[in-house]
DNA sequence: ATTAGTGTTATACATCACCAGTACACCATA
DNA sequence: TATGGTGTACTGGTGATGTATAACACTAAT
């Protein structure tokens, strides 16, 4: 799988997203290593330095931690740890934020959110 | 008054929100003009080109009429044709993602309809 | 005709983000 | 010691972006 990027957005910050998300919904589990910069670079075309982007913002979020040699690997507790982060971020930034939007538009925040969430 | 510019987004993206924002709220009529491109550079410390390129973008949307020598003119029925684009765009595009994001982080409506509000 | 007001074009410049290539430091294993 | 695996520091190119400067075309009023 070559995955088609996105080109609004830097491609690191998508690799970024990708291992976040695959994080969160299990698919790399606490104390697995991170697949390697090389690999990754090889597999997808890219400079190891892109990749090496990425995962550093993973280090900086002490959601993966480094072992010099040997790889990146998931931190214990770090799937519930993002999930905090990311409603904490959510709620006190993008949120307000859209809520706003919503009041402008004179749209009806009750009705998006419950209709929109049947479907 | 001097608005603090966001150092994030470009200054004459945030003057072209600031005019949309106006005119959805009536603060600017249709049929009036806007503030001449030099009286915002000079009042802002701005060079007339970053405002003109804001002025651009209103043109292209048809929201703004330019006659020549005079200056820009809010068309009619521009406060609802905006209102109509703003919501046909968020609907489509920002509250889909949005949705999504809520899924994900596995938030209740009840949650993000009571505790953003007071505030 | 002159002056002062409109927006705009054309040019250029400084800055920055993104990404590539190379070389390095480290560890594990044989 | 040699080899092959980690991530990364450094350097630099390329392109996009945001803004500045100056001259232009038009209108309106004197």
């Amino acid at each position: 799988m070559t995955p088609q990027w996105d080109p609004e957005k830097p491609i690191y910050l998508q690799l970024y997203q990708q291992v976040v998300t695959r994080i969160l919904d299990g698919y790399i589990k606490e104390g697995e290593a991170l697949p390697s910069v090389r690999k990754v670079a090889a597999e997808y075309q890219l400079n190891p330095m892109t990749i090496s982007k990425a995962y550093q913002m993973l280090q900086d979020e002490e959601v993966v931690e480094k072992q010099r040699g040997k790889g990146l690997f998931v931190m214990p507790g770090a799937q519930v740890l993002m999930l905090d982060r990311e409603r904490e971020s959510f709620l006190s930034h993008q949120w307000p934020a859209v809520l706003q939007q919503i009041v402008r538009l004179k749209l009806s925040p009750e009705e998006l959110l419950t209709s929109s969430m049947e479907g």
